[in-house]
DNA sequence: TTATAAAAAGACACACATATCTTTTTATAG
DNA sequence: CTATAAAAAGATATGTGTGTCTTTTTATAA
């Protein structure tokens, strides 16, 4: 579904977003590990994400990633507008160089309503809905890690 | 959201349908124009469903592809099972290693109505369906042929 | 002002989906 | 039996997303 420059973005922007919270300044390399990414390619996706203004950067000893404007909301809509492009919520499901209600592809309308309620729900969720849950121990940004314990 | 394996998998599928109906066994170069696909990769997908047992095709002189018991109906969701395989709708929408109800990604709860809906409705969608959408003349299987009378 | 720490930028590598081309196998028509 | 038509198979090419590595720029600390 959405692709993997776009699952860092998010899961990046949450992590910096609760950090943020806490005062800190995460640099790519602390972040990629928290949000178990490769490094390097984490350094890129938050150059494309800080370039489109979504977050901000400091550069130097100190600097780090962080939200200029905390209180305005950022929802996943945005993020994947710029991750992903545009056109994503208006392709196809059958390939199509043109579909529309005029002139559909023969799953046009049942495709439509189930990519409308994804449109819903990321503009919905925002950066900070998803940090909160987070905070709150309701979710994770990646996977537990494997205690002593744990039955594999 | 499905690759082009998938798109013409099932645009081929339904293509052939149609053409059963008709009493004839298109080939693929025959099936990749009447859906607007690139001619050798249609064959390579064909190859693919076929070796899967999900359409029938015959070699040499009057050969091509045809289904033995098209009264059998054949879901989108087969289909989708053998061109992306069977963990496509069991992936985390936030690209998450293990993801489920008890260890959730901040958007699991939402994400998973979603995917179910689209698993409903390729479950639901049938090549025969779809086929009938297309002789109704209700759909098409390719973008309409550009007439000299249309604007561009 | 110099050393250091950080993001930005650029070049490169790799995997996989997509696509093309050629050869082989198989069935039918004549 | 031979020529032909078709799918199957194999080899190769291309493009994009994903990922790594190195160098450059910038800010801060000392």
């Amino acid at each position: 579904m959405l692709g993997k420059t776009t699952e860092y973005a998010i899961r990046s922007l949450v992590y910096i977003y609760i950090q943020n919270l806490k005062g800190e300044r995460p640099g790519f390399k602390e972040i990629a590990r928290n949000i178990d990414s490769p490094e390097g390619f984490t350094g890129k996706v938050l150059q494309i994400v800080t370039r489109a203004g979504l977050v901000s950067s400091m550069k130097g000893r100190g600097g780090g990633f962080f939200f200029d404007n905390s209180e305005k909301s950022l929802s996943l809509l945005e993020v994947i507008n710029v991750t992903e492009g545009q056109e994503f919520f208006h392709k196809c499901g059958f390939g199509l160089k043109s579909c529309d209600a005029q002139n559909p592809c023969p799953m046009h309308d049942e495709y439509v309503t189930v990519r409308k309620s994804f449109y819903s729900l990321v503009n919905r969720l925002t950066i900070q809905s998803l940090a909160s849950k987070v905070s709150q121990n309701k979710a994770v940004l990646k996977r537990l890690e494997i205690t002593e314990n744990s039955i594999d």
